[in-house]
DNA sequence: CGGCAGATACGCT
DNA sequence: GCGTATCTGCCGT
């Protein structure tokens, strides 16, 4: 049985982005199982410049603003989805961006899904993922306790497997710490930054 | 291996 | 119009 995710997860998203570190996402596709653990996360927080969320409860961004433990996926560059595990208490928009994760089963469809690429690159970067994982606009607002994609929360990483940073990709609020990755995984998109 | 341009849709100014 | 929570291919070292 599935604990309650929205009660779990009722936290700042700069707290729940490390504790989703370790974590596993379970992905049903064409009646194949694909796993994955989560290796690496950035916080973002309605009262950050860098967040779809700062400028309010839109169309857009209106699922980060619902309860927790909910799928926020977003179209960006005119190609790519990146998806987020929404955070925090109902009306607070927030939520974390997955932005690598390391497949531990189902690797072959994941390959698949990524014109039959292999190794780190099928999975260590925000759109990858998504794609690995067939992850797109119709997953926006999707609950994680529920077929066909679940979160499962595991137990937290020792403080000392985590590394903190800056976050990538953006142009404001650039020295927030919200960037947390798992120390020497091999899937984490760029482990240089710190 | 590092840097850069191009692809390409959409929300906001 | 413009900028974007990105990826890929192509170039040079």
């Amino acid at each position: 049985m599935q604990a309650d995710l929205s009660h779990l997860l009722d936290v700042p998203a700069e707290v729940a982005a490390p504790r989703l570190l370790g974590c596993e996402l379970i992905r049903e596709f064409e009646g194949q199982e694909l796993i994955a653990k989560i290796v690496e996360t950035e916080a973002y927080d309605q009262i950050d410049e860098a967040s779809h969320s700062f400028r309010g409860n839109t169309t857009r961004t209106s699922v980060m603003f619902g309860p927790a433990g909910f799928l926020y996926v977003y179209f960006t560059y005119g190609m790519h989805y990146c998806m987020n595990v929404v955070v925090g208490v109902p009306g607070h928009g927030a939520a974390v961006l997955i932005r690598a994760i390391e497949p531990l089963a189902g690797v072959e469809i994941m390959s698949a899904n990524r014109h039959g690429l292999a190794g780190p690159i099928l999975t260590n970067g925000p759109a990858k993922l998504t794609q690995a994982l067939a992850v797109d606009r119709n997953f926006n607002g999707h609950n994680l306790a529920e077929s066909p994609l679940k979160l499962v929360l595991k137990p937290s990483l020792a403080g000392s497997e985590i590394i903190t940073t800056t976050r990538i990709g953006i142009s404001r609020a650039i020295d927030k710490p919200w960037r947390f990755y798992i120390k020497n995984n091999q899937f984490v998109s760029k482990p240089n930054l710190a």
